[in-house]
DNA sequence: GCAGTTTGTGTAAACGCTTACATTCCACGC
DNA sequence: GCGTGGAATGTAAGCGTTTACACAAACTGC
């Protein structure tokens, strides 16, 4: 097991402690402890000589000590995979301001999505948090997911399967349906995919909701699915394809599976002097900055990550308050559609697109 | 669930202790902390019995009751100012790397700007880490650095000021005057600045890079400045200013205190008909995504954000060993020049720049 | 064989805190 | 006067660890 390193010496002089407060206030650490933690009874007059004296030594409650007999800690951990800019730093201020609402701290740490060493991150943050949350969309099923000590709390965000675990996810089909939706009531008749790595939970789930969205709003139009990966350069590649193709079998609109993908697609499309949107419609998934940025502007959907990161945490203080409550439900968050020039269906802008901004 | 719980309590199941697995193993409890901190002198025998014990109970020590006697925490306080996106991931994935491979955990949060609130966060963070990593380029030279409790080691990341504190810095100056340098060995003559906001430190060591580059590479030309706030619609003003000049006086070369705004002065100066880097030549400073994908990608000044998470936490837990060592010095790192094809200088293409993407 | 060392293990005392219970004090009604 | 009850405070028992010290057994070298 974790084998410690001796670490993390508080400097020479010792720290204050209730003792010290106490004889410092002519009390017993009794009822320092009472007035730290707010308990009621305690004479106003006692009350204050002990805040004081609180002051003077500059105490600060050593919350090892305070966690080894209250048996809870303050300490949520907040695993979140190695996925890179604007959704880490969104999740993270939105799970930090909700947690540190109630007086909790988060303990942040990457995983990797190999099964054994994010299994091994896990056992070290037991015995030091009182809960986990958990975005892990590439998880296999029987990863770690399951294997979680039972005696913990935890969200999971956006994962795959969850074993009877709470969760939280995205609801990416619905995002999916709803750009797809956009894109039949711009007209178009013939709309291609393209889609993100099949084992992100994301992903598969965009891709349904591409499916899905095909019979719906397309008269179930025979999919048209180019693969890619994600990133840019994907997109590029699945532009070029689309490019390739006999113009009578052209789709005359694409939903990408991400912003990245898509903007590499309206390069590859313009630079084969394909017009969006007037030959062709794109969407993409996810609103990241860029997206407000490219022209024409990208008609995308807008995941709230903060917000995200805020019911996650709710959730399992929840969980946490309230240990045999049942709560492993799966709740979903609805993701918004924002329309902007790149579908040809540009309704009143909003007041981003004010700004005098383009590329 | 409570199967192991020697209790028998029904009700909810309580951890394992070094007690529960001293009495599974046979030995004393001293033993097994022995074996679980890997302290010598432990039979082979004994120890696998302890391991074999901690294994089937799960066990997993309680790291206040530890850090109650030991007097240290395995914690590492990160507070990181508001800044979006890119750079917070990044500082984070660094930090966070460094810590695991030595066996610590990092507590991340937010910090406003707003000193006495900052100070409640610091506050609230002694008696639960061992040292703290603060990044706040926006500090005033009386706030928050100079307010640290004196008993917790603490770098301060790219802070003005600092108190006496170690730090460690992004040397702005030096990637600005590199910038500046390449403008000049580009053949330009007369350069313009976009700043960033004053108080932020970044901002101002840049301009003072500027200006120095002026003196050094540009014969001493008089500096035309342009106030800006990082933000890509600053940029634009300042791009539609100096398409507004008479064509005697404007500036041949463009040096911006950030990408955004170098993006953004890019759009105004195209709309207004100007080439890059033809008429003005443009350079930026972060080296954000976008820097490579605009037309014509963007020449920048790159910082390593891991890097320098990593870095600093290596400092700071020099400093936490060692808590005597005068270790409050500043250290520099310096960010290196990124030559794409704004300033009409480009050398050979990095592997990056092979991708086929633009915008 | 015996003092001296080495090796493996156990005992018990903290560490700083919360909290159940005990105590003191005082006002009140009888 | 006494008993009663409530308010304010104190006493002391742990919470789960680490670790100094003690001890026993097994080796050394003579």
């Amino acid at each position: 097991m974790a084998r410690t390193t001796p670490r993390g010496r508080t400097g020479a002089a010792r720290a204050a402690t209730v003792k010290d407060v106490a004889d410092a206030a002519g009390v017993s650490i009794a009822t320092v402890s009472r007035v730290v933690n707010g308990a009621p009874r305690v004479a106003e007059e006692t009350k204050s000589k002990i805040l004081k004296a609180v002051e003077a030594l500059n105490y600060v409650p050593h919350t090892g000590a305070r966690s080894l007999v209250t048996r809870r800690h303050d300490l949520i951990g907040v695993l979140l995979p190695d996925i890179h800019g604007e959704f880490f730093s969104e999740i993270v201020r939105g799970v930090d301001e909700a947690a540190r609402r109630r007086g909790l701290h988060i303990l942040v740490s990457n995983i990797s999505g190999d099964a054994n060493e994010d299994a091994r991150v896990v056992a070290a943050l037991r015995g030091r948090v009182g809960g986990l949350l958990i975005m892990a969309p590439d998880e296999g099923p029987d990863s770690l997911a399951t294997r979680l000590p039972s005696d913990l709390p935890v969200v999971l965000m956006n994962t795959r399967g969850g074993g009877g675990r709470a969760a939280l996810m995205i609801d990416n089909h619905a995002g999916a349906l709803e750009a797809m939706a956009h894109l039949a009531a711009a007209g178009r008749r013939r709309a291609a995919h393209i889609a993100g790595p099949g084992r992100n939970i994301d992903a598969s789930e965009r891709l349904r909701g591409y499916r899905d969205g095909l019979a719906a709003c397309f008269g179930g139009a025979a999919p048209m699915i180019l693969q890619g990966d994600f990133c840019q350069t994907s997109g590029f590649e699945a532009g070029r394809a689309i490019a390739a193709m006999d113009p009578a079998d052209r789709p005359d609109a694409v939903f990408a599976a991400n912003d990245m993908m898509a903007v590499g697609c309206a390069l590859a499309l313009s630079e084969a002097g394909i017009r969006i949107p007037q030959d062709i419609a794109l969407a993409g998934f996810d609103d990241i900055p860029l997206a407000g940025l490219v022209r024409p502007a990208l008609t995308t959907v807008r995941l709230r990550m903060a917000e995200f990161g805020r019911r996650a945490l709710a959730r399992l203080v929840a969980c946490m308050d309230d240990p045999d409550g049942a709560c492993p439900e799966i709740e979903a968050m609805r993701p918004e559609l924002v329309v902007r020039d790149s579908c040809g269906a540009r309704s009143a802008p909003s007041g981003e697109e004010a700004r005098p901004l383009a590329l």
